[in-house]
DNA sequence: CTACCTGCCTGTCGGC
DNA sequence: TGCCGACAGGCAGGTA
């Protein structure tokens, strides 16, 4: 499941495999991952046809892969999407649904997703920062990132601090893997009131989403049911640096104490019932 | 404006 | 053995 870390490994992954390289020719396998390109597939491949990548670049979980012409292809890997480097003519993956040639003889830029929650589209002028995105918050790797602004609208926000988390207006690139490790790691339960919260505290659960998210990517990411591998196939190893996320049952890595599986916001969360016991002031 | 819910997708797995 | 429901979950778009 990509999140901020496995999105920044695919995008460094896919670097060195587009950027100035000239696209040869489009091929739309499934209509469904080009579904927000509303003018349809077809203007989606001929628009592509000709064109020089520049250098990709990432805000959050969006993945975006600039144009010379100044435009961009937008991307989502949603739950399963996967970006694939392949030789020409290597047999095509059970759910591949776009494949990129190039005017080269390098090999092909392939998306391959199976859930198909993921997607393209084409950018006008996203080559900065694609429109589509402009309601997304900066992630807490941007040199950019406002942290003042930041802790003010958690704390104006009556919610539970792991819903702050994953809203992608207030920061981007934590999903529901990396928030259960940093609220682990605050030792904040997920339902912790925001707006009670001190500034400090705020902060503090932001530099641990930012640690974990780091240590991650310093191992190519979490790859916990396999749908998540970077551009050469292989897997990330943070699955082994997770201390709740999928734990259930197994001891708290800091108390021992069994962690905890909750139905929460339609999904799971986990937590250790001792280090992150339900709060006196709580929003579920 | 904020807060929160639902639909979108397919493959896997457990229960019966 | 096969069928069915639960589950995985980010985000757009909707409601109140």
């Amino acid at each position: 499941m990509p999140e901020l870390p496995e999105v920044e490994v695919v995008r460094r992954g896919l670097t060195d495999f587009t950027t100035g390289r000239t696209i040869d020719a489009v091929e739309v396998l499934h209509p469904r991952p080009v579904r927000r390109h509303l003018a349809g597939p077809d203007d989606f491949v001929a628009r592509l046809k000709g064109q020089v990548f520049a250098t990709p670049a990432r805000r959050g979980k969006y993945l975006w892969l600039p144009l010379e012409s100044g435009d961009a292809v937008l991307t989502h890997l949603g739950m399963s999407g996967q970006f694939r480097v392949q030789p020409v003519g290597a047999p095509d993956e059970k759910h591949l649904r776009v494949r990129f040639r190039f005017a080269d003889d390098g090999g092909e830029v392939r998306f391959v997703d199976q859930r198909m929650f993921g997607g393209l589209s084409y950018s006008e002028g996203g080559a900065e920062l694609p429109g589509e995105i402009a309601h997304i918050a900066r992630d807490p790797f941007d040199p950019l990132f406002d942290e003042d602004l930041f802790v003010a609208a958690v704390r104006r926000r009556k919610t539970g601090l792991k819903r702050a988390l994953l809203d992608q207006s207030l920061v981007s690139g934590v999903g529901n893997i990396y928030a259960d490790e940093a609220l682990w790691r605050a030792k904040l339960h997920y339902a912790r009131a925001t707006d009670t919260m001190k500034p400090l505290q705020i902060r503090e659960i932001l530099r641990h989403a930012r640690e974990v998210m780091a240590a991650a990517l310093e191992v190519g990411g979490t790859s916990f049911d396999a749908l998540y591998v970077n551009v050469n196939g292989e897997s990330g190893y943070f699955e082994r640096g997770l201390a709740t996320y999928g734990q259930e049952n197994s001891p708290c890595p800091r108390c021992g104490r069994p962690i905890r599986r909750e139905a929460f916001m339609n999904r799971s969360s986990y937590r250790c019932p001792k280090c992150q016991p339900v709060p006196r002031h709580a929003r579920w």
